[in-house]
DNA sequence: GTTAGCACTCAAATGGCGCGAGTGCTAACG
DNA sequence: CGTTAGCACTCGCGCCATTTGAGTGCTAAC
């Protein structure tokens, strides 16, 4: 492509996108020249619209219907028209005060941040908690508890504590505990979590004599436990307040499958190291996202990649707001975590 | 009252309510008179559908539609005339099957619950996580962690076990937390975590002396985490299915209010020992259920109440099923977690 | 006490009608 | 030559009158 689009038809495309996100309704030609950015007459805007539609920017619901973006141009729109929306005052306070309030737990912390989301766009939002397979394994203790149970507490060299309860052989005593966990201390202190299951593991395995099996399954629980992925998902009943979920078998199918979780897994995908995903429409793999957007954005706990955050709302969603909420959003959880974990020292992140 | 109504006003009751739950249209005397157990002619039927509707349990939306059960006429439907349906052989295998499969996380096997309960019974359902308010303390101890935070083990008579990371104040050393450990024992073990909370942490904390603070702080910590109470909520997209929610609005509402999560305070407010509880319509509290029916039953781990869970559906629900469903569920779901808590020590519960 | 018959009611479905928003084309204008 | 006014044409949507049919209540006969 060479220069896309001329100025005028970027103006009214975006001036027709910035309406029907507002509306919902197929925007004419009329309506257009009333606003004040646009200095055309009706007919004008008409030859320009006719234009846009054969280079497949906007779609006609009917012949005597207005226009309406299509995928292409939610795509132009998002990438070189809209001018991300700033948040308010209020809004910025509102979600600092309300993260920092809530410093007793990770899941409290990733609930509130999943309701804020939705909140203030007013969509649906999906917030994965932080996962640790990238940190690096620092202690691992064995406590015996009861008879046939001991509970393995991890510390990763982030500071971040886990503890899970593990059903131990009945035999084994305080002493074999000991002994097992400064053999796990020695072989596996500094490697990824995520590694430990998939590499290290198998060699240790064969390596350990004696206590071979309890060993592994004690393991295979610790990392099983602390690889898991939760996620918080908020507002889906906002979806209802649109018109494009009137219909109430989509609207079922939608909340469906948003239940059965798959969708969730799709938002999860982490993208490499990309900071910010936008999918529109077909662009989801989920055909049940087909009318959908979803924009995703990473959040990062001392400078490692933790997990990612989204909002999910119809294709004609307010692009510029939710960004906007979604990476200010991670920065602040971000911190807040970071503050979290590190047990209130203030080193890595820079907590203003 | 004295024999409330005869036989033939009871079947024709029952009748018209069956095929209400079925169908969810005004059931008229043609149809009635159709069913194979009603032998009268449309004539008759009217006459006494007239006398059920004086008599309070019948109700006609309009003049010239057929009648509609009244919430009194659930009432005595519920309590005197359904047959309490059995579930089929296919059902409770697949129950016993998922339940047992899922060992490794009480956290799983509640969500688990919940799943199967709203996919048998294709209405909403609320499961509560089991609290520990009336397990006794057994053995707390406290084991350092990194500087500044601390992991609390707490081990009940029933054998359960939690721990909870607490902070502690930075100056603290092993041996102070040793202290406060073995202090926290000898003064605690045997209670009831429920009474720590309320009566024994104010007369604790004027007792200890040099860090009455910290002590207070950490036992504040631990029986607030060990009290919390989490609820799995699953199919409330189902209520879409049904006629009475095909309006959006009405669906929104209900479900934002299940979002909210006051509903399920409603669930959780147990009623002292009752097993069983049906709340028709307006009983209950929250006006947004006005037109749904909510059956909760509690469940129990070795003989004690722990929790319980429930089904909302609208007021039309086959409540025979549903009752069943809970029954057995709630039978299940207590061995399966006795067992569980147990460590797989085949006492107290009977495990057929 | 039960039932057939009949007049009456009323919600919901049906179908025509006109409105109005919107388009596309053409011709005139600067 | 780009812009605009004018006009005929399209088509979904809401409105209204009509019909339909399920259902009732009453009365009179069995």
């Amino acid at each position: 492509m060479t220069q896309l689009l001329d100025v005028r038809k970027m103006n009214i495309l975006r001036a027709i996108v910035d309406d029907y996100i507002l509306t919902a309704a197929p925007v004419g030609s009329r309506t257009l020249s009333k606003r004040d950015d646009i200095e055309l007459s009706p007919a004008t805007i008409r030859n320009e619209m006719s234009d846009l539609t054969e280079l497949g920017f906007l779609e006609q619901p009917h012949t005597s219907a207005g226009r309406v973006p299509s995928e292409k141009a939610y795509r132009l729109y998002v990438s070189n028209i809209m001018d991300r929306a700033q948040l308010t005052e209020d809004e910025a306070e509102y979600i600092k005060a309300h993260l920092s309030q809530r410093v007793s737990e990770v899941g409290d912390v990733i609930k509130e941040t999943a309701r804020m989301l939705s909140g203030i766009t007013k969509y649906t939002s999906v917030v994965q908690m932080p996962h640790m397979k990238n940190a690096r394994l620092k202690h691992i203790s064995l406590v015996p508890v009861t008879e046939g149970s001991a509970l393995a507490i991890v510390v990763t060299n982030s500071g971040a504590t886990n503890s899970t309860l593990l059903t131990v052989p009945k035999g084994i005593t305080t002493a074999h505990l000991e002994k097992i966990s400064s053999l796990m201390n020695t072989r596996l202190s500094g490697y990824k979590l995520v590694d430990v299951q998939t590499t290290l593991l198998p060699l240790l395995r064969e390596e350990v004599g004696e206590q071979a099996e309890s060993v592994a399954e004690m393991l295979e629980g610790i990392s099983n436990d602390m690889t898991r992925q939760n996620v918080e998902v908020v507002g889906a009943a906002n979806m209802l307040d649109y018109p494009e979920y009137s219909d109430v078998a989509k609207a079922k199918s939608f909340l469906s499958e948003l239940e059965k979780g798959e969708v969730l897994k799709e938002v999860l995908s982490d993208d490499g190291d990309v900071e910010m995903t936008i999918r529109i429409g077909k662009e989801n793999d989920n055909p049940e996202l087909k009318d959908c957007s979803v924009i995703t954005v990473s959040y990062r706990v001392c400078g490692e990649q933790v997990g990612s955050m989204g909002v999910i709302g119809p294709t004609r969603m307010d692009y510029g707001k939710v960004v906007a909420v979604l990476k200010f959003m991670s920065e602040n959880l971000g911190k807040v975590l970071s503050r979290m974990l590190l047990g209130d020292g203030s080193d890595g992140a820079n907590n203003k």
